[in-house]
RNA sequence: GCUCCCUUCGUCUAGAGGCCUAGGACACGGCCCUCUCAAGGCUGUAACACCGGUUCGAAUCCGGUAGGGAGCGCCA
């Protein structure tokens, strides 16, 4: 085993945790546990304008109901204290003017409009749009006189030229960067606030993370973070980019492919070790194949099998780790798990127990409840043709049947078997259909106890009169 | 436009020069079991993006092409 992993998980509450952050943050769970280090929650919201507090407790909640505990962030502390960043600007301004008395950093007193402008001319001439460095050499009396007009300036990183920026990915492998290639970027927002790349890229650091686990999407930003950090002198934890979750049209997961986020898949009823059986395949070989108890699943988790391309997610199969999870569940976890969808005014386990296999989401027990004392739908093709196959005479004597073996349903189909001669499917599909309206569907013998009397003779009735 | 990343069955992936007539899982089809569905057992269809090169030998190494993605934001 490697030495102690202290990942982190490093959300914005701006939106709900949607599928492909809980994989990161699950896989960076993972590595913590496997390696018995220590796991983080850290709360990026330096956006004042977009993060709201609805926004954090929902994603701590989702958090927690997938079961990825943190050992330091919000609501259990640590050493590190605060976790969220808005706490934190005063030791950020504390590093700001280390970097602008070093002369490694700038105020910026381009207005939006203006960089706005520059971007879209570098664009047309078909050149990186970069910062173009027009404050970077200011004088000081040029920097006091605008303060003193009132213009409220950013702070930018002064990027160091000529220089290569190397480092070793923990997914990627060696990557090398050229500083040329990249402009001067804000570190520090016109309001005073910390930008994205300073706060996260310090207090990884300063927080003694070693293993920053994140998208794709962050694999050029890093050269920058890198930069910072040795500016500041800082330790550089180590970096791994996982492929990104992408939709059936292999666009990056988002709102657009429907329900994405955990709440919308617990909503619906998939249950969290399912989520994480799932979560645990996509982009990951684990050291042994098929279902996995939560418990379980650190000690196979691999980090050097985690995936560089992107993963496709595809419902079917968190399907099928759904039915993997449902058929380990207690009848009374089915229970629960069925809610508002169960039988409450009878036999609730047995109801569980009598569509547990016939269901993937609660949802899906509804229309058992209604074959149990509802109204059955019309019947098919498939259904009237083996209705009539089996003929009124069949079902008068079902009928009499049920009532002789008062709904006993072994001695029920012994009786129709000797007196009809009929066996098998012959048997078995017209009561079946009678019964229930279709051909597959829970077992008949514990479908009928469960069944009122009367609801099962009117409908064998029905067939005895109308051929 | 520039920089970077990615590319094996429909999907998730194994594969780090010969063990690959490319393996597994999900999904799909068939058979068995069975009143049906599910479960289980057996089985089938199905992939190395393309073109060159290196090599006795390439899915694996190198170069290029194509396609997809990301970054170049006072968003994270």
């Amino acid at each position: 085993m490697s030495l102690p992993a202290v990942t982190r998980f490093a959300p914005s509450p701006t939106g709900s945790l949607h599928l492909g952050n809980a994989r990161t943050a699950f896989f960076s769970y993972l590595w913590a546990r496997k390696s018995g280090g220590r796991f983080i929650l850290r709360i990026e919201d330096t956006d004042v304008e977009r993060s709201e507090r609805r926004f954090l407790d929902a994603l701590m909640q989702d958090l927690r109901w997938l079961g990825l505990d943190w050992d330091e962030g919000p609501e259990v502390g640590g050493p590190s204290a605060p976790y969220a960043q808005s706490e934190r600007g005063e030791w950020y301004a504390g590093l700001f003017r280390r970097l602008e008395s070093a002369g490694l950093a700038y105020p910026c007193f381009c207005t939006p409009e203006e960089l706005e402008l520059s971007r879209k001319l570098q664009r047309i001439a078909g050149k990186p749009p970069r910062y173009a460095g027009t404050c970077r050499n200011l004088t000081a009396d040029e920097r006091s006189a605008r303060i003193a007009s009132g213009t409220r300036p950013t702070l930018r990183f002064a990027v160091p030229k000529d220089e290569l920026i190397e480092f070793a990915d923990l997914v990627h492998g060696a990557q090398k960067f050229a500083s040329n290639d990249i402009g001067d970027f804000i570190i520090r927002r016109e309001d005073g606030t910390s930008a994205f790349f300073f706060c996260n890229a310090v207090d990884d650091s300063v927080m003694g993370v070693t293993h920053v686990l994140r998208g794709d999407d962050h694999l050029t930003n890093t050269p920058r973070q890198l930069m910072l950090l040795d500016a500041l002198g800082m330790r550089r934890p180590g970096y791994g980019h996982v492929g990104l979750l992408v939709g059936a049209d292999g666009a990056p997961l988002s709102k657009r492919h429907g329900s994405t986020s955990v709440q919308d898949f617990r909503d619906r009823g998939f249950v969290p070790d399912a989520l994480l059986n799932h979560l645990f395949h996509l982009g990951h070989t684990a050291d042994v194949e098929g279902w996995l108890a939560p418990r379980d699943m650190p000690a196979h988790f691999r980090p050097e099998h985690l995936g560089r391309a992107s993963a496709r997610f595809e419902e079917t199969q968190l399907v099928h780790w759904q039915k993997e999870a449902l058929q380990r569940m207690s009848t009374a976890d089915i229970g629960a798990w069925l809610g508002p969808h169960h039988a409450t005014d009878s036999d609730a386990a047995g109801f569980a127990e009598l569509v547990r296999h016939n269901v993937v989401l609660p949802a899906d027990a509804a229309p058992w409840l209604a074959v149990l004392r509802g109204e059955l739908p019309p019947l098919g093709a498939e259904e009237r043709r083996i209705v009539s196959a089996a003929g009124p005479e069949f079902f008068a004597a079902a009928a009499r049947a049920l009532d002789e073996t008062r709904a006993d349903f072994a001695a029920l189909a012994k009786s129709l078997r000797e007196r009809t001669g009929r066996k098998g499917a012959e048997l078995y599909m017209p009561l079946r259909v009678a019964l229930t309206g279709r051909t597959h569907g829970p077992e008949l013998a514990p479908l009928l106890r469960m069944m009122p009397m009367e609801t099962a003779r009117r409908r064998l009735e029905t067939h005895a009169r109308h051929p």
